[in-house]
DNA sequence: GGAAGCATGTAAGATGTTACATGATTAC
DNA sequence: GTAATCATGTAACATCTTACATGCTTCC
């Protein structure tokens, strides 16, 4: 089962809801380290029924179009519990285009690399902000202490992309010395 | 095109090489932000060759079987420094399962969070030597130094994720007071 | 004789996305 | 009247993975 299906377990545990209800949920703080589209949603509603580990409830609204609404069942609770008890997620690699580009940044002039670097420091700085934010409203309420650790974790890799791109700053303010001996100087 | 495609063009960029030697590169450094699978290289030059961004020379061999080189055209080149210049990644959205599980630890017994923290703290360290061994080797070779780059960005992420774990440790060590005051108090 | 390396792919499936389709009610 | 909200999904497609298939040569 994808991360997804224990995304949709994870949240239906806290509360039953609807599929229209869940796909305005995964657009919540969960959107930061779990993307999902509402038709996958739905999708792994399908599944998580079909397994038995979610039900349905047909609930019939006067003014408003019927829905169903899901709930766990015990299978559900405990597939769940295995799941989050299970300390694996190494394989899970992380996709970065950025550092694609910078693998190959001898082929750009040095403007265009400063403008990459510039360009990511930006964006980390703003996650900066709102994380540290986050972070900050949240530590009054102890009842939101692991939804606050997960902008915490953010908010240190923010600070992370911070750090590199003032280590690329200096870098590329002192270019690299040609004088450095190499095996062959074919080029140049 | 997605990322993966120029990947290819980039890695063909510094040399013309056969599929079957792109399936090796493919599992070099690249694979630390940018795995991608054999069939998914072949896969990429079927597109590539289409779209006449590469070509391929046969090549023929005595003893080993013949095959066919790759190597970029000049619209390939333009294609590939295009897409480097374009200091667009944003959208890029890092999915991390340990962030999931996080979200979801109430329901985890103490001890099974302290695994989880110190199981992804285990990772980051091994991560962290691993690469600061890599950055510490490629600084005295000026033209390894946007693979450099990309290491050293791995080794500021794995930091942070010492240093968040650091955090956890912390806040797993003190409790949560039970006495901060909130809305309701309607569990326990 | 068997394993490992060289070399190229196909086929099936998992995962997930965007856009499309429908239809009622409510708020402006 | 028109846009937004509630509500549920389908269809087509993009991306990528694992496993399978083939066949020759070299090394042990």
């Amino acid at each position: 089962m994808p991360v997804s299906a224990f995304a949709v377990l994870g949240l239906l545990s806290q509360a039953p809801a609807s599929g229209y209800q869940l796909a305005q949920l995964v657009d919540g703080p969960i959107s930061n380290f779990w993307p999902m589209s509402k038709s996958n949603v739905y999708g792994e509603l399908v599944r998580l029924e079909e397994l038995g580990l979610v039900e349905a409830s047909d609930v019939s609204q006067v003014k408003l179009p019927n829905k169903r609404v899901f709930h766990l069942t015990a299978a559900g609770e405990a597939a769940l519990d295995a799941w989050l008890r299970e300390p694996t997620f190494r394989k899970e690699r992380r996709k970065n285009s950025l550092l694609v580009k910078m693998l190959f940044a001898d082929r750009l002039a040095p403007e265009h690399i400063v403008a990459l670097v510039e360009a990511a420091r930006d964006e980390a700085e703003s996650e900066r902000a709102r994380l540290a934010a986050i972070v900050d409203a949240l530590a009054e309420f102890p009842a939101a202490q692991w939804g606050r650790s997960t902008a915490l974790f953010g908010l240190r890799h923010a600070e992370a992309t911070l750090a590199w791109a003032d280590d690329m700053r200096h870098q590329l303010d002192q270019p690299v010395s040609n004088a450095t001996p190499r095996r062959h100087d074919t080029s140049a």
